[in-house]
DNA sequence: GCGACAG
DNA sequence: ATCTTGTCGC
């Protein structure tokens, strides 16, 4: 049995983990972006994780670490060459903190996926900590396209059943594609978007960790 | 078999 | 993902 096969059964297995929703009001005050870039010319991986406090999205901590690429990109595989880079930052900038963050927002889809076990979902386990997928492009199933105006939005389609939502986060935009990961639901998903979207297509959280991934990375290569 | 395919 | 600043258009 191949690596690939072994990242498809585990998938299978983690899978069963994943929990649809966390009760309880959901008071949303700090939320992490996490994303992670890649160099060039070399297996140099850099992965950021970054907190942001409503209402204005100030960053309020951070972290980054850079590692090597230990998993190649293949579509429905992301997640095992993401999360070591991601998990890596995770523990750091949880150690700068005395509350985790009540969100985590990440770079690409949660059950979106072929199994529905994407990235966020991935980590959403791995951290017990709700969880949720925006990714900037579709990946599986079929979709109506939504209104022009920020906040219209239509299903995801997936062998019948709805995995997520193109949502329009300004008016005339390019929608992006959301997906729950773990512990919430589509529509606290969608909202929570809209909230981190003020003023660009692209959540905050999404923004400024991409941001930061780029930069250490570029750092990381200067020492190297 | 062929093409598509998050980041 | 990555190559990359200013510029054309609404």
């Amino acid at each position: 049995m191949g690596e690939a096969e072994d990242a498809e059964a585990l998938q299978d297995e983690l899978r069963r983990l994943v929990q649809a929703d966390t009760p309880g009001p959901d008071l949303v005050t700090t939320v992490a972006g996490l994303d992670v870039a890649y160099d060039t010319d070399s297996d140099l991986v850099a992965g950021a994780v970054v907190v942001l406090a409503a209402p204005g999205w100030e960053v309020i901590a951070s972290a980054t670490a850079v590692g090597r690429a230990s998993f190649p990109y293949i579509p429905g595989l992301l997640s095992f060459r993401e999360l070591p880079p991601l998990l890596d930052a995770w523990e750091a900038v949880l150690s700068r903190l005395t509350t985790p963050p009540d969100l985590l927002v990440c770079d690409g889809h949660g059950i979106a996926h072929p199994r529905r076990f994407g990235l966020a979902c991935h980590l959403g386990v791995t951290v017990d900590l709700p969880t949720i997928g925006v990714a900037k492009t579709q990946f599986v199933g079929e979709h109506s396209s939504p209104g022009q105006r920020r906040g219209e939005r239509t299903a995801i389609i997936l062998e019948g059943e709805p995995v997520g939502a193109a949502l329009r986060t300004r008016d005339g935009v390019r929608e992006v594609y959301i997906s729950v990961g773990h512990r919430t639901n589509l529509d606290s998903a969608c909202r929570w978007v809209l909230e981190l979207c003020p003023r660009y297509r692209l959540p905050e959280t999404t923004r400024s960790a991409d941001q930061l991934s780029r930069t250490a990375l570029a750092e990381a290569r200067l020492a190297a």
